[in-house]
RNA sequence: GGCGGGGUAGCUCAGUCGGUAGAGCAGUGGAAUCAUAAUCCAUGGGUCGGGGGUUCGAGUCCCUCCCCCGCUACCA
């Protein structure tokens, strides 16, 4: 038997000065979809996420807060812990970047940097932002309010900063990375994304200073400690040391690097697209497969802010809609990679249109019509119509459909697709008219009953990779056992089985019904 | 300023090679009654952002203008 083949994603490592917001959770969500349907399809999966600890900020806050600066980033990662809980990811490793690992890693990427003659002592000097971790150019710094210089973009205050620091040669990487991109065009997605990104790297690129020498909350430049390393060099490493680096001999990194999908929201593309291929270059390392940047979200319409006190959290929407329609909003709601509206008549219509009524009632309108009426048990059918026929043919190929969908992290389509197949059941159900049936050919209603819990199989066994919970319920449901649930299942040598016991059926997607009492 | 993406039914959006404008939701009418008052059927006279052009024929190609979004530059 072949192996199977490796699917490594990532989400970013989340930074552990913000609390957990739904970017965070749409972000993971997105990756955790991708990985549930990944190893349901066989595939050996390595799903990463983790938490971003070191830099500046980190330190002012763990200072504010009045704790160790350890104690701090233990207690902030725990959040992203927790969040991974309340959504449900399925994620194989959690890596912060204050672990031994990583700081090897880090420091050995940087040695062979180092070793390839890309990394130089030079002088850094211009404003900082501690806030955004970065330094800025003369324009993009205006006169603060307070009388000190501030960033034009969010008015973070700047400090001038004057030291050594290291550089890396990122100046050279302008041809190279062109050529990246240019043979693999699947590399930056979605499209805008990547043309942004090419045109960036055209319109030339500076050396970067990747080290800093005033802090010390990080990890530390090899053989000149006095030096600790630049934010992103550090934070984008978790990649690799995830997989074993610098043991590129070892199971873990000859299975899963190059990584297949770094997931990121679009604010962090060029880090992600720019900065870690030339770096992972420039070591003589291979660049991630794809780095997929999505949008943003907005709260009934407005930008979310700390200021506005808009900002969705995850935990909020979960216990106010339930953690299935959660997952499938986020994912049904706009085009993957587009920006989008969380609002809460759209959630609603989501739950009560697609979930409930077409999907859930679907189930449940058959299963309590088998339950009465064929012995709570899986009917025999007799010969198949062509109509019966064609609603299997369109369940059973759905599969190759979704797959392809969600090759190219098309979230939507693929529940789109799906759902087409809901409808089709549906309008199939009102066609035979089972009710009918059972007076006058029994037979034949058995027939019909098992095609559409047959298709519901098949509805349920894809869908679990976006809401597992409720899918699980439904093929508990349908009796079909715990080993059975695969992709490799689907199709007609796994039909149900005539006789299989059936529990009564409870249902599965609730409505969500308005408090009218509220207002 | 440059580059990229948009401007299509009340709302969210599809529209491949140019050939009589589509889907979902909402609305209206009807059927059915197995089901979570769920389902199914019927129903869209929209200047396809404005103007011009090419063509027998353009949402779909060309020019131009307006507006929105993203990336980026410069002036300062």
């Amino acid at each position: 038997m072949a192996p199977r083949a490796a699917y490594y994603l990532s989400t970013p490592i989340y930074y552990v000065n913000d609390s957990p917001h739904i970017g965070h959770a749409y972000t993971s969500l997105a990756c955790d979809v991708l990985a549930r349907f990944m190893r349901l399809d066989g595939r050996d999966v390595l799903f990463l996420t983790g938490t971003d600890e070191h830099g500046q900020k980190v330190e002012k806050s763990a200072i504010a807060a009045g704790m160790e600066t350890q104690e701090f980033v233990d207690q902030v990662s725990e959040r992203f812990r927790a969040l991974g809980e309340v959504m449900g990811y399925s994620n194989d490793d959690f890596i912060r970047t204050t672990e031994d690992r990583h700081t090897r890693s880090c420091q050995e990427l940087w040695r062979r940097i180092v070793a390839n003659g890309h990394i130089y002592l030079g002088k850094y000097a211009g404003w900082y932002s501690v806030r955004d971790e970065a330094f800025c150019t003369e324009a993009e710094v205006t006169d603060g309010p307070g009388g000190g210089k501030v960033t034009v973009t969010d008015g973070s205050p700047v400090e001038w900063v004057e030291e050594p620091s290291y550089f890396f040669r990122l100046s050279a990487w302008q041809e190279p990375l062109l050529e990246f991109y240019e043979k693999n065009p699947q590399a930056v997605a979605p499209e805008s994304r990547r043309n942004e990104v090419v045109s960036f790297v055209s319109g030339g690129l500076n050396d970067l200073s990747v080290s800093r020498a005033s802090l010390k909350w990080g990890i530390p430049v090899p053989g000149d400690p006095g030096h600790t390393m630049y934010v992103w060099l550090d934070a984008l490493t978790n990649y690799i040391s995830a997989a074993g680096f610098p043991d590129t001999e070892c199971d873990l990194y000859r299975t899963y690097w190059p990584c297949d999908l770094h997931m990121v929201g679009k604010d962090i593309l060029r880090f992600h697209a720019v900065y870690w291929p030339a770096f992972l270059m420039a070591a003589g390392v291979k660049p991630p497969t794809r780095v997929f940047a999505h949008g943003w979200w907005t709260n009934e319409g407005e930008k979310m802010s700390k200021s506005l006190g808009n900002v969705i959290d995850p935990h909020d929407i979960v216990e106010r809609y339930g953690l299935d329609a959660v997952r499938y909003f986020l994912l049904r709601a706009l085009p993957f990679g587009s920006d989008g509206d969380f609002s809460h008549r759209a959630i609603v219509g989501r739950m009560n249109d697609d979930l409930a009524n077409d999907y859930g009632n679907l189930a449940q309108r058959v299963l309590t019509m088998v339950n009465r009426n064929c012995a709570a048990a899986v009917p025999e059918p007799g010969a198949f119509t062509p109509a019966d026929d064609a609603l299997l043919g369109a369940a059973e190929a759905l599969v190759e459909t979704v797959r392809a969908d969600l090759g190219e992290q098309s979230f939507h389509r693929a529940l789109i697709h799906i759902w087409e197949v809901v409808g089709q059941a549906n309008r199939y159900v009102d066609e035979q008219a089972p009710w009918v049936l059972r007076k006058e050919d029994p037979a034949r209603m058995a027939t019909v009953l098992y095609v559409v819990i047959e298709t519901l199989r098949h509805l349920a066994v894809l869908t679990q990779a976006y809401m597992p919970a409720a899918s699980g319920r439904m093929l508990d449901q349908l009796g079909v056992a715990e080993d059975a649930r695969t992709l490799a299942a689907l199709g007609p040598d796994g039909r149900l089985a005539p006789g299989t016991p059936l529990p009564k059926p409870e249902p599965i997607f609730p409505r969500f019904v308005e408090d009218s009492a509220a207002s």
